[in-house]
DNA sequence: TCTGGCACTCTCGTCGAACGAGTGCCAAGT
DNA sequence: ACTTGGCACTCGTTCGACGAGAGTGCCAGA
């Protein structure tokens, strides 16, 4: 018995199980593919197959469909992603040159992912744990109100108000307040979030007693603001194509629209990349710890401006997916996107 | 025949269908309601009803279901609001007195709203068009850049980064943003959005020629944050539930998430309120103008700070829907949705 | 080690009958 | 003029049986 034919088998299987969605015997195996051998020999491969655990049957006659480990090991070593075709590249970088900010950026790649893997697409923010202040700004609102606008180097504005009844009005409180602004920035600007936080803190012991209150208002807002960000956001879409996505999900698409509601796991998940940032990472079913998410596959990939991969994207669908090519939209968007935000960051 | 009994029975069959999501037959319905007549009565009252097109049968021998038009009546005249318990009022206020900032009032709220009813909830974010521009700030970022920030009354943040490259440098450069700031908040802090976009206007052709590529600039980045705006967002939560919602959904649910999706006709379906701004807003089944919407019924309500109705928030649910309690439940979220608005805003 | 053949096992769709819920209508009662 | 009980009739639904089809496992031979 040929070792390699056997896996040439599994991927025979793994092919046809995506494109028809049904269980696929022996005699059809043959007929489809080129092996050149008999339905016969093909049986005894599958009974092996089975044994080690990579396909399986769903009843004693029926097909042979493949499991999460017989999708591992297609995934590792018996397919080589998909390249995209030179329109569809074009029409990603198109598409997604047309965003006019940040938030327009998130929302153009997962609208792009979902239409084109017609799966549900899921994209994190770009973290700002990694990155850094690029100015504080302080402007009065009312007379005992001060907004606090702290922008951070991938062009993200997060904004508080803190009372400043302790503020004196006119030319003073101005004065202090471009006193304040100038140490806020000069501690804190061009440095990473977590040096900025212990920075600030700094400064509120520094502060002259009488003003203390506003400066530790201040710095704990920011710190707010850092700590909130940090749990960070998901956006989704395409989750229309769960319900599309036909005979898939034994049970119904509820569990999983559920799981899917609940960013913070979805964070964890996406969060936990392979150790190359640079690579597609692919969760399988139930290597997947998620309770919803067990018949589901999630196909992700690091972005971000730089070399530091600030976050992830992606794409989850039925573990009975195409993965060479989701693979390869995953890949190329996230590249896509990371290229935007390079040249957002450095204009 | 009593005119008035009719209507009993009309609320009586919707109550029941609610309730077990089977059609209702004379028999079940006499026994759970005491209307103080017999089932063959019923059943003459039935077909009254059905020929007014009220209810409607999905098979010669099977019991009745209430049309569209059967909910609607039910609605405009067989029904008053359910009032919460002071517990849920309780559970509510707290729930969203604990946001941090408008983004998570927002979201806090859908979920509520997801949650209370065991629907889909929509929210509009409050919208830009008919605030007022409360503050405009001028960052310089880099040499030849700068940002430029538009603060809402609600507490709505946009940012834009423009060109400024004929901007001096160094003190005269920090003189010139100092002027300019000053003057664009001089012509549009306090004023509507609409008044303001041409009160802009007018500083670019008043500013000396030299300053004219940068004034222009700015105010463009204006313009264009407020048009931006002016196409509003949605956010949603609770799409398992549609999932969850058993028998209901003839289909599947997918054209339903399907429309979802298209945030664009949401926003105009939220957009049309009925007249009394302080009423909940019901739109049934076919009523509806979106092709995906048509099993589904929107409960809503607008919103805002003080008088106005920035926007509205709602929920989306099988027409086979609890109307008293989902119309209690969107009024009080939307109740306190405004309260905790006006809050910020007069803080 | 591969191949053809054959018996065996399942699932799935169809068919028919029994069942039951519910209606529509009629004739009688109030 | 309504209301009521009765009764025949209609149709979906359920259940079991049955046959077809697909696919396997295994064996004996090349």
């Amino acid at each position: 018995m040929s070792e390699e034919r056997k896996l040439m088998v599994l991927r025979a299987i793994v092919q046809d199980y995506v494109q028809t969605s049904e269980p696929v015997g022996s005699k059809a195996l043959v007929d489809r593919h080129h092996l050149g051998v008999s339905a016969a020999t093909v049986r005894n491969d599958m009974a092996q197959l089975e044994e080690e655990g990579l396909i399986h049957a769903p009843h004693t006659s029926a097909g042979r469909v493949p499991t999460d480990a017989g999708y591992r090991l297609f995934v590792d070593r018996l397919s080589h992603l998909k390249p995209l075709s030179a329109g569809e590249r074009r029409a990603i970088s198109q598409f997604l040159q047309g965003a006019v900010d940040l938030d327009d950026v998130v929302d153009r790649t997962v609208r792009l992912l979902a239409g084109l893997t017609r799966q549900v697409a899921v994209m994190q923010y770009p973290s700002l744990t990694r990155s850094t202040v690029r100015h504080i700004e302080l402007v009065p609102v009312g007379a005992a109100h001060l907004m606090v606008i702290l922008i951070v180097n991938t062009g993200r504005v997060e904004q508080r108000v803190v009372e400043a009844r302790s503020m004196p009005g006119g030319p003073e409180g101005d004065e202090l307040i471009g006193r304040l602004r100038a140490s806020l920035n000069e501690v804190s600007a061009g440095v990473p979030f977590t040096a900025a936080a212990t920075e600030l803190r700094r400064l509120v012991e520094d502060a002259p007693t009488e003003e203390r209150p506003i400066v530790e208002a201040i710095v704990s807002a920011l710190g707010d603001a850092l700590v909130e960000e940090r749990e960070e956001r998901v956006v989704l879409a395409g989750q229309a194509n769960l319900a599309r996505s036909g005979g898939d999900f034994a049970t119904s698409v509820a569990p999983i629209l559920e799981a899917l509601e609940e960013h913070v796991v979805l964070l964890r998940l996406l969060g936990q990349l392979g150790e190359d940032p640079d690579a597609v990472s692919v969760r399988i079913g139930s290597e997947n710890p998620v309770s919803g998410l067990q018949t589901t596959s999630l196909v992700s990939m690091g972005y971000g401006s730089g070399l530091e991969r600030v976050a992830s994207l992606g794409v989850l669908g039925p573990t009975r997916m195409d993965y060479p090519t989701t693979m390869a939209s995953v890949r190329a968007v996230a590249r896509y996107v990371s290229q935007i935000l390079d040249e957002n960051n450095n204009a």
